[in-house]
DNA sequence: TTAAAAAAACCGTCTGGACGGTATACTAAA
DNA sequence: TTTAGTATACCGTCCAGACGGTTTTTTTAA
């Protein structure tokens, strides 16, 4: 076991699933340690504290949403805004390791979202660099956020039909415009 | 202070301003005691528990935002999906009590949203039953949940010109679709 | 009408447990 | 034999909630 950054790795996933499990409330270091399978003293010694570990997990929410919305537009040949929007719709992705970081750092310390803000801006210009009318591109992007938000915190009140449709429909928003 | 019902306002709006000033981490029964005034004993008395407490944040915060859109409703003559648009961008009112109680549940106990979901799903029949076809709608209206929760967790991206350029899109959205 | 009784509102201390973090010891590999 | 990595015991702090009070208001009844 003395690959560091395996144990790393470990460790951030080992905290995502506290968070889904328990709850943010919940999220202990002891709690962390146990479901890593290392001791409390092995997690410090990769994240000396309790911030650094907060911080791991907004870096690894942010590489994880990046990344696969560069894949999505590698392997479905889509636009960078239709990307997002399909990720932020797609459930496989939305619910698991970047929903865990985003409510451990909400529940824990706010500041700590700060790269976070910083890559929501850096998106920001590609949406207004996207082809589409950068208001109406906007429009698009606040509502697959606002999507993502509340089935973050499981208050989504749109049923399976109406979800699917509005995915399509903001899709439809984007390729109309687009041609124009 | 014979007054129950002032006494229980004073505690929530204390809960809030303990949100704002020191985080969601930080909301201690002492530090809300010691921010309203009141001995712990006296706190408890009013709400058993913490859980209550948060429970009753939440609720302060639906009733809240409820009635401003009613206001807003009577006062613009606007219809309820603008009147929603219009609360969500108003930072006066987005920014203060709701915001506190939204915190301060999502990082104690998820469960303890379930009213507010309720009410959310409510809401998306008013957005459905507007005259504006229902998935455009459901867009404006997820538009502006995106920008409420970015602005509350103070990552949003849109600069001041954006921002105020995004809302008269969306208010323009509905009118359009409103006289087709 | 008033005095006693009861209930409501509020207070402040105490405690048990949990949590973050430290100190230190152990192990294995280089 | 040194060092990276892991393990375990422990400490001090903090917090939720319990508890036993006190004061104020309301009700009861003589």
């Amino acid at each position: 076991m003395a690959d560091k950054l395996e144990t790393k790795r470990k460790i951030i996933e080992a905290a995502a699933l506290v968070v889904k499990e328990k709850g943010a409330a919940n999220l202990t270091l002891d709690a962390v340690a146990k479901q890593a399978g290392v001791s409390k003293g092995g997690l410090l010694y990769h994240y000396p504290n309790k911030s650094a570990l907060l911080a791991a997990m907004v870096d690894h929410l942010n590489d994880s949403f990046e990344r696969a919305i560069e894949q999505r537009m590698a392997k479905a040949k889509a636009s960078w805004l239709e990307a997002y929007v399909a990720m932020s719709f797609d459930p496989q992705h939305s619910l698991v390791e970047e929903s865990a970081g985003m409510l451990a750092v909400v529940a824990n310390d706010l500041s700590l979202l700060e790269p976070l803000s910083e890559r929501y801006k850096a998106w920001q210009q590609q949406v207004e660099a996207s082809g589409v009318e950068p208001n109406l591109a906007t429009i698009v992007r606040l509502a697959a956020d606002g999507l993502w938000f509340t089935e973050l915190f499981d208050i989504s009140p749109l049923n399976d039909e109406r979800r699917s449709q509005v995915l399509a429909a903001l899709l439809s928003l984007i390729k109309k415009q687009a041609n124009d």
